[in-house]
DNA sequence: AATGAATGAGGCTTCATTCAT
DNA sequence: TATGAATGAAGCCTCATTCAT
């Protein structure tokens, strides 16, 4: 029906199986019935084309996310908390391309867009992580977590804790994933809470 | 002599940055300062080289792996899993591009390759599962660890969170990430602990 | 509008003067006045290019031969096989390429084509073949013929004789090629007579 | 053992089945069981090869029909005769390649050697014309052969039944082709009488 | 809005050939 | 005599894109 719509989607598919150049644009075409200088109607041209999928998925998190924040806006930090984990992945069950696009877009973003897109995906990394730093700025001034390290720290740790058990979805179709994610969750949240700091070092 | 090895390494470069079908034969042998032709002395098609650095990629880690197994034989489990998330993470910051061939792999692998592509990974990430299993069971049995998790959802958990790990530092350069990346390796440990299982679900 | 039928006389062209790998598609494509990849707008690849002349030769001559045996319903069987061969003969005169491409199609076909190609030939022989034993019969039985013969050798012993004298002209320009031809067809209709079978062998 | 002449028996079966360009050195290469390089060793380059194929297959013909016509100097014309098309199809049973070979150079010779290729297959060609002219001329002359045709017409009409016959083997196996062979040879015997020139044409 | 035909650039691969060994 | 590595040219094909319709 809505043709732009349906490229968009194929479009989609497309650069997250097969990456921004093997997903040629014959075949978003011919998976849309469409030819391919019918997608020229729509899109200038195939960065056009990508940048428009990339914005369309990074508009549709941010409202989702603005949504949540005002629905939730009284529960507790650990349900919120919990509920973005979970949302998350549900959304890595649901619609694996997304989250195959957008780590795409992050390792290996079309050589000719790179800057674009960096920036495009920094923003909305920092948007995200203002929000739960937010939540464990609240959730420590609630009293509910206890921890010496800084509300920024632990948003980038939960980011990246949502990040991978995402990916670890569509990667991998490994048994019992449902108790495997929330065990992480669980092991993340129970160790929230007062201890000193290592010192170990990484490099 | 070290042709060969240089193909290599220039194409898991190539390949991390611009996916399979984005880093073209030119490329790689202009940086390699040889005709495109003369990497088909070396390697039968496109297709071969890839699943050469794969196969490279492979071995690689899992001759470090049998040799850590080895020398850490006595160590306490917290120790061998501390050390393999900072090994991971250590490898993650000196040679990116190891992390984004691997996901890449994963999450779009070449398309004529899929099938090879997707069982080389994952009979790789069995045995590092296995490892990771075989020190959560040891770890229990000394009582270095409580929690009413399975060693295998225990293993998984882990794999993901070092995968997550490896993925942030690739993805995103982000202010003191040595102490964020600690810090998710420190809330998981220090959550691993008995308490009961939670009733939540994702789907 | 006729740009694949000026494709593929062109193609027929090179492909009988340079055999198939002989013939590049740029050369087929600079003559036809079309860029290499247009011809892609018409034929998948190479092969299905060949195929198309192929087939296109074949159609040809088996509407031809159809019209002919309609029109010559009720001619002697001696006129009819004069017109058969001198039909030939023409073809070779006027469309030297015709005979060239076929021969070509039969002692080296395409590697990749081979097995398709030598069906399609076979198939061809064979409606000429069952043509020729028809008149032959029809000869016999109308007491023009006299021979010992079977119908189908000599329908075989005429097909070889029009191939060769076809290639005949092809090959060589010799003096007085008509009479030469002719005489060939002369010695061969004077020898359907009687005459105790030979005892000769060749292997 | 010696490697030479296994490379030229490699050569001519390979450009007999696949033609000048789609026979490559390496699969001669491959085939004779030595490097590309090492063929150079023998053969100036690819043309260099071709023609030493030709001028074998000249050079070995040409010694067969002078041994031939010393051995049969006081046989009967028709024995004669009689001998030259039974060994031509011999030749075509044993070794079809030799044939292929001899036809394709014929018809589609390698572009940059036409010239040469033709002259020296129209002097060998011409050579047994003239053998076969002479038997000709030899039988009118022993009252062995009653035609009011020129024993040059014979001749060339002779030379294309051999080829017709030759070919028909290589291309097509079909039931019983001795009796279809020799059949042709015979109704060609008999035809060769007195009979009153016909006024066809053929354009 | 949509198409079919066409194009120039470039991709992968093979080719004939050379050269140092 | 023979090799392995290397090369420039060329071959087939696909790509993103345009344009007249």
């Amino acid at each position: 029906m809505n043709t732009k719509q349906t490229i968009l989607e194929n479009a989609l598919q497309f650069f997250a199986s097969y990456g921004y150049d093997g997903a040629s644009m014959s075949l978003i075409a011919r998976e849309t019935q469409i030819t391919k200088a019918g997608i020229y109607s729509y899109f200038k041209n195939k960065e056009d084309l990508y940048i428009a999928v990339l914005d369309h998925l990074i508009a549709f998190h941010k409202e989702y996310w603005i949504k949540k924040k005002q629905r939730l806006k009284s529960a507790s930090n650990e349900k919120r908390l919990k509920d973005s984990f979970i949302f998350s992945i549900q959304t890595a069950v649901k619609e694996p391309a997304l989250i195959a696009f957008w780590q795409m877009a992050q390792i290996s973003p079309p050589r000719s867009l790179e800057q674009v897109v960096t920036e495009k995906i920094s923003a909305s990394r920092n948007f995200l992580l203002a929000y739960f730093e937010e939540m464990f700025e609240a959730g420590k001034a609630a009293g509910e977590i206890e921890t010496p390290h800084s509300s920024l720290t632990l948003a980038h740790s939960f980011y990246c804790l949502i990040e991978g058990a995402s990916l670890k979805h569509v990667n991998a179709n490994f048994p019992d994933y449902e108790a495997t994610l929330l065990t992480i969750f669980e092991l993340f949240w129970d160790g929230l809470e007062a201890r000193e700091a290592d010192e170990w070092k990484i490099v």
